[in-house]
Parts: structure tokens; sequence; C-alpha cells
DNA sequence: CTAAACCCTGTAGTAACTACAGGGTCAAAT
DNA sequence: ATTTGACCCTGTAGTTACTACAGGGTTTAG
């Protein structure tokens, strides 16, 4: 599988492929004669794995605790167990930090009124 | 001022605040003879409204459309009405998102039972 | 034989800062 | 008088997670 056909099966640019190759997320695939790099379905899976939990909001640096994880002999749900709880605190942090901005933003654009006035009352509370 | 008393003033970094002066989201401040910013209490407002809107998830675009508006002659409600409801659209966007993630990594989490399952499904689902 | 569509490496750009490196200045203590 | 420490300055590099070239080689179709 040449990296264009990887990069289709997952709808994952070239570019990002070659990217996680060279942060070590993903394995160096063989290269073939001319250098042109070469995948197998492993490549494919692992290469899955990555845009899944990147998907679920896990960063590089958990996406590595995970695959390391996941390509031991036999993987522990114990500790797969803790970086999901720890990830979950987190999406729970973020959302309690949106809801906090997005209830400030309703109550200053409540000052705006109509959106007709002048010398917005927003501009002055922004100031303080 | 000096930009100490300035970073104090406001609790933001030094380095932040000649970062946001390079940007040019903060006017130059006059300069001592010695070649050390010089801030007043025209600055440290300018900067108060800076930080909040940045807390509120603007980002530097959207912060320098609102010190435009906020520094005109007449600031109008219209404009900062319709920033205001754009980035409460935004927030909302990341908020649903944020549950969908949620939602999916405590399905996860379920997988695992107790923690204590050797051969971990959660990893067998994020390859497929 | 050449043009398009691939492949390669390596570097620079993005947002919004943070953290030095390498220097100058100033006030107080020695 | 000088030295110590806490300031100040500029400029550059690092962070995250990519994306977008630049500048080159290879392969395939017309």
């Amino acid at each position: 599988m040449l990296i264009s056909e990887l990069s289709a099966g997952c709808e994952c640019p070239v570019e990002t492929i070659r990217y996680y190759e060279k942060i070590g997320l993903l394995p160096q695939p063989a290269r073939l004669a001319n250098g042109y790099r070469s995948y197998d379905d492993k490549h494919r899976k692992w290469l899955q794995f990555i845009l899944r939990s990147r998907g679920l909001g896990f960063n590089q640096d958990e996406v590595r605790r995970l695959t390391d994880i996941a390509h031991q002999e036999r993987p522990e749900c114990a500790a797969v167990h803790d970086i999901l709880q720890e990830h979950i605190d987190d999406v729970r942090k973020r959302m309690r930090e949106l809801q906090r901005m997005e209830k400030s933003l309703l109550r200053l654009k409540n000052k705006c009124q109509d959106g007709t006035l002048h010398d917005c009352p927003v501009v002055d509370e922004l100031m303080e």
C-alpha cells in the first residue's frame, strides 16, 4: 500500500501520516526500491487507532501512552481505564469553562438590547 | 507606571504585555529616558479589555475587532452584538463537540468494566 | 518525449503565548 | 566604590498539532 492509498483509506492527509511517523506515533514502514513508503494492514489499524483517539480529543502524549498499551503483549484494561477517566475529567473541565463563557456572553449580549444603541455598554463593561 | 506594576495590577505576565504590544493589540506606551516603558491608566483599561475578552474565549482577531470598535468615537452596539452572537455560536459548537466526546468516552470506559480485565476491548475498538 | 500525478526530504508557517540568552539600569547594602 | 539583586530591554526559539510549500526524483499515460 502506497501512502496515498493509506491516506484515502483512513481519510487522513498524506502530510499527517508522514508527520505521525516523524514524531514516532506511527511505526516506520518498509521502503520500496525507489524509496517510497510501503504500508500494510497493521499500519492501517495503527493509524486508525491514532485517528480515533485524536477524534476523542486525546493529545499526542496521551495517544502515545495509549498506543504503548495497545501494543503490549496483553493490553491492560486498568491502564486504559485510568487514561480514559483522566481525559473525561479534562473534557468536563473544558465544558464547564465553555458554559461559564456562554453565560457571560449571553449576559453581555443582553446589555446590547436590540443592537441599535449607541455608546455600547458592553465596551464599558469590558474595560471595567 | 512601569511594566511590572501594570503586570501586577492586571495579573498578566510581563512577557504577555510586551507580546500584545508587538502584535499591535496594545498601543505603544511612552518611554522613559532609559528606554523603559511607561504606562498610564488608559493602558491599564485597554489591557483589561483585552484580558476580559480573551477570558471569554475571543481570539486575537476578534479582540482586535472589539478594540477597534471600543476605540471609535461612538462605539456601536450593533457591531458588538454581531461579534458576540458569532462567538456564542462558536462556543456552543465547541460544547456540542465536547459532549459528543464525553459520550463516546463514557461508552468506551464502560467496556473496561472494573478495569481488571486483560486483552482490553477498548484497544480493539479503537483499532476497529 | 513530455506532462501529469505521484513520491521524497526539509523547512517555514499557524495561534497565543512562554522561556530564555545576552545585555543594560537602578537602588541599596557593603 | 562596588557589588548584589531586582528590575528593564531586544530578539530568538520553543510549545501543539498540524499544514503548506520548495525543490527535487519517479512512474505512467498519451
